[in-house]
DNA sequence: GTAAATGCAAATTGTTTGCTTACTG
DNA sequence: CAGTAAGCAAACAATTTGCATTTAC
């Protein structure tokens, strides 16, 4: 279902997933379009969001559709976790420690679905959040809205 | 960090709750919204969005923003798990059966986060994604996108 | 009576697409 | 040199917001 190469390998393209590679966090097309275009100032953002399509459907990186109002992207396509921050949408890799391990996915049952991959999300709360929160005290009002 | 109970109970806020609360669809706002206006003819779909939002802070339901490109929302605000369709978006139930048992969350480490709730979201493909792939056989292109 | 919520429409935000030109293989 | 991809702008889709009016408490 994935892992054809792209057709050609622009320098768009190319530098688009270099970016992504040498990062850690997760980021927003948009994001990544600021930090693209520190090296190709005049790329556009459709170019952007057209290549990190066509990556995700080569299986070069992942899409993380599932990250909130905003789609997120990882440079790093192994099956792995992530935690997703209720505060502000960020994603945070996870990993398993000690002597856990999954249930199998037999163990999951749904009715009408079948689960096709193990990777999990969690929910959560980055640290920038966490402090906002801890700062506002009894917090007035709604203040644990998502934004990004 | 949730359960305040919502200011004032409106016709549209009661009947958008037990709407809701009927259905195990995980429906997205402008579903619900075709589904309201059965009894609520002259009702708006931002009084559906503003109210699955007061809801979903006051914990009576819940607001899955992970579900892909539309949020969906879930009658039923106790914890569970969730497997979202890779095909259409759609979400499903997940019920852990057997002598499985998750790992507890300390077993998960994730640096600048702290997971807060324990509950899942898996990726799969429903049924009827899943027929319509086989019939597709060796699917010509991107047959795997995310529509709604 | 008054603050909160509605309906409606317009504004925002995130993402996709059409089209012409440029560039890879 | 053929066809894929870029750049740009306009189109779309989902959600949010401003405002005048209505309604629950």
């Amino acid at each position: 279902m994935e892992a054809k190469s792209p057709k050609r390998m622009t320098k768009q393209r190319r530098i688009i997933l270099e970016e992504l590679r040498k990062l850690t966090s997760h980021p927003t097309a948009d994001e990544l379009y600021e930090i693209v275009r520190e090296r190709l100032p005049r790329v556009s953002l459709g170019t952007v969001y057209r290549n990190l399509e066509v990556l995700s459907e080569s299986g070069e990186i992942l899409k993380l559709e599932s990250a909130g109002s905003q789609k997120r992207f990882d440079g790093n396509p192994m099956d792995h976790h992530h935690v997703r921050c209720m505060g502000c949408g960020r994603v945070g890799d996870v990993e398993v420690v000690g002597d856990a391990t999954l249930p199998a996915l037999e163990n999951f049952r749904c009715d009408g679905f079948s689960i096709t991959r193990g990777t999990l999300e969690f929910t959560g709360l980055c640290d920038a959040c966490k402090d906002k929160l801890d700062e506002e005290g009894a917090m007035p009002e709604a203040a644990t809205q998502t934004r990004q």
